[in-house]
DNA sequence: AGATAGTGAGTAAATGCTCACTTGCGAATT
DNA sequence: AATTCGCAAGTGAGCATTTACTCACTATCT
């Protein structure tokens, strides 16, 4: 009798159509259904590796999470002045984006959905990034001013640039703009009230 | 016999409990009747007013995104140098959320729901700003450069410096950062890639 | 042989929405 | 001024549908 053949290695066809589908329709109006369909494999696979829709959706988020963290960890070491640190995340983040832009467009748009307050890390980029900004400060490298104001607007030029990218309002590669992104966060920090 | 009093103007009662519940909940997870028990409400109710709950959700960012649209057009209008306009912009965004913290929120949260490319009107905040900032460059108030960047980079120090608000990472209100909010704006606009 | 992973029909629960009924405000009529 | 009356607005039990998840079974690998 012919033996069936049936689909062999669901898990990262499941997370790919996941992905893709909850950035399309949005994690709660894409149904179970559909991502199976989509990986082309049966409804039930997907509880072989998750609990459920809801831990997918977390853990695909926390995993690329967790290697944004690391990657900006890793660019922060590069130098120790404010041109080569701001040139390194900057460039990590681009790069990171157009390897694969499904993973980074997933993650700025469900931050909200799983860093709501309650979740505070040392390591995540905000922390982080407030971090190296104080540090800039004690070694003067940048003149003084609060370093969670100055973090979030730094990190608002990446996220709405790479936002509006994800809203097809800019075309062409993340590494495109990495030069002009990397300016506007150096006069951000560099420049502050008192001159024009 | 007793008459028995009914809830009376129900439909303001409705869209403050909706927007609450929205920014807290996400909108798919709100149900209808957690909506109208918040709002002492029978579920009914609601359809007297909006044809469905995605209607209502609908419906009420599009008011706010209409009211804000108007209200930076307006402060666009003050003076005509770079740092009479930023200022007036950024000033009228920080008293606008301040005035009704939930609104801006909601706005806030749900913008990549409902303003996807689709919807490319001329009147929205981005082309409003890129608008203004292709004039600046024309009247030679700043360097010329790519106006969709810039204007991404700009809105991006705002939106995000609101967003961090939100999720608590920045307590105060948002009248507090205007002046760093206006300075990075301008230092953004003004600076450009051979500096250092 | 045993373990791991894939299948898909079936189920129970949740939820958006409808509808027949009720209230009471304000305008029209006397 | 009093009475009547139409209509916009509120009610809430109930319906139809959708959907996440389960489970008994099966295929394939070591």
């Amino acid at each position: 009798m012919p033996t069936q053949t049936r689909t062999r290695n669901a898990r990262p066809k499941i997370e790919r159509a996941a992905i893709e589908l909850f950035i399309s329709e949005g994690i709660d109006a894409a149904t179970t259904r559909q991502i199976a369909e989509r990986a082309g494999v049966s409804e039930g696979a997907l509880y072989r590796h998750y609990k459920g829709k809801e831990e997918l959706a977390e853990a695909l988020f926390m995993d690329i999470h967790d290697r944004m963290s690391r990657l900006l960890i890793e660019a922060a070491l590069a130098g120790n002045n404010l041109k080569a640190r701001v040139t390194a995340i900057v460039g990590a983040y681009c790069s990171f984006a157009d390897e694969d832009w499904d993973f980074c467009c997933y993650h700025l748009l469900f931050m909200n959905r799983f860093l709501k307050q309650d979740v505070k890390r040392d390591d995540d980029p905000v922390s982080l990034t407030e971090a190296m900004i104080s540090d800039l400060m004690d070694n003067g490298h940048i003149p003084k001013g609060e370093p969670e104001l100055l973090a979030s607007m730094c990190l608002g030029v990446i996220t709405q640039t790479a936002q509006n990218k994800a809203y097809s309002r800019l075309t062409g590669k993340m590494s495109d703009y990495q030069d002009g992104l990397t300016t506007a966060i150096i006069a951000i920090l560099t420049k502050r009230s008192g001159d024009i």
